[in-house]
DNA sequence: AAAAGTAAGTAAGTTTTACTTACTATAGCG
DNA sequence: CGCTATAGTAAGTAAAACTTACTTACTTTT
């Protein structure tokens, strides 16, 4: 069903190396010489497979949030609701955030800063995952589960805003991520407000 | 008051050309000669002035952040309750966003990647900021304003993360930012929630 | 089975760019 | 005046990203 396998032995090697390197440091301080070295390859093979450092990047992030909404889709689809088809996706990525947080540095902190991340086929997955979330919040609508006076555009950024800030500090600081604590406080106030 | 002037005019004319350059294009490309050519100065002075090219960074984001929370500091002022107040945050935060692009772009794209940002005065005022939200809400709840049962440091992170994603978009592909439409939503659904 | 073609990988550059070092001009001050 | 501190320069260095030209090995074709 995949169109292609993984691809050669060093450029497997190569997606690899980093991944475990940003576990270590941040991106800008990993050398091109550094990742070849990890992976057991020479420098020059990062540019047969990738057009540069930054490029790798991305591929991996690519991979990870592959993996991350194949996830999330399997989680949403046990639900029949558009609130606990929301509350589902919270959990869940708040969840792979705190498992992997390699997945998370990348797509929080590293890649947001150069344009051609935009360009990426990695933030192409980020637009579709944002879709999915605004289509919940449509049929939500629709099924007047959501009130209609707002956008469900923005709504849908309120909450991965809220998701990302809210584990943000953990993320940077290497901390745990008390994933029951901040679930249910964005529960809380994205679906009751902050009245009392 | 202040305790230093900005400084000798080299300091300040690199600074400004910093902060120009970043108008046109994202930090990483923006090379050290480049910054001297545009200031009139020789590339050597900003490593008198400044320990690296982050660090001249920081000093920049440090200057825009002070004026950003001077403006705060007095709107919230105006206001009595506690909800006004976050109101008036969010409003005003946005608005700054929406009208010094160079501000938004450097806080929420540039600099959070770099460990020693998180050791930066720049990252001082940053937790400030988020102190005196906090503290809004503190007091919101116990004037009975804001519900008890959520914690007020993620209900802050909520609120930041929900104005910065809510903004991200436009930030980034510097589109016109619609200030009253996202202050809106975001209100409605802070204090009152989703639920119709 | 020999020839041809291609994919995986290497070794040794080149170029760019952040950062250093050693120096000069100028202005304030006892 | 002479001394010191400040503002600034010019030329260089080191390192890191990226290139180029080559080798090896494995398929495919005839």
């Amino acid at each position: 069903m995949k169109e292609k396998k993984n691809g050669p032995p060093g450029r497997i090697k190569i997606m690899k190396a980093l991944s475990d390197l940003i576990k270590q440091k941040d991106f800008h301080s990993i050398t091109t010489a550094e990742i070849a070295f990890q992976a057991g390859v020479t420098e020059g093979l990062i540019y047969k497979y990738f057009k540069d450092k930054r490029d790798l990047l991305y591929t991996v992030l690519e991979e990870y949030f592959d993996a991350f909404r194949e996830y999330i889709k399997t989680e949403v689809a046990t639900r029949e609701s558009s609130t606990e088809k929301l509350e589902v996706i919270i959990r869940t990525n708040i969840e792979s955030w705190s498992e992997n947080r390699v997945f998370a540095r990348i797509l929080l902190l590293e890649v947001r800063s150069s344009p051609d991340y935009y360009k990426s086929r990695a933030y192409e997955l980020v637009k579709k995952y944002y879709q999915t979330i605004v289509k919940i919040i449509e049929q939500g609508m629709e099924k007047g589960e959501i009130r209609r006076d707002i956008k469900p555009e923005i709504l849908t950024k309120e909450i991965l805003g809220a998701i990302e800030h809210s584990c943000l500090g953990d993320i940077i600081f290497e901390r745990s991520i008390d994933v029951d604590l901040i679930c249910d406080n964005i529960c809380k106030t994205v679906f009751r407000g902050v009245m009392p």
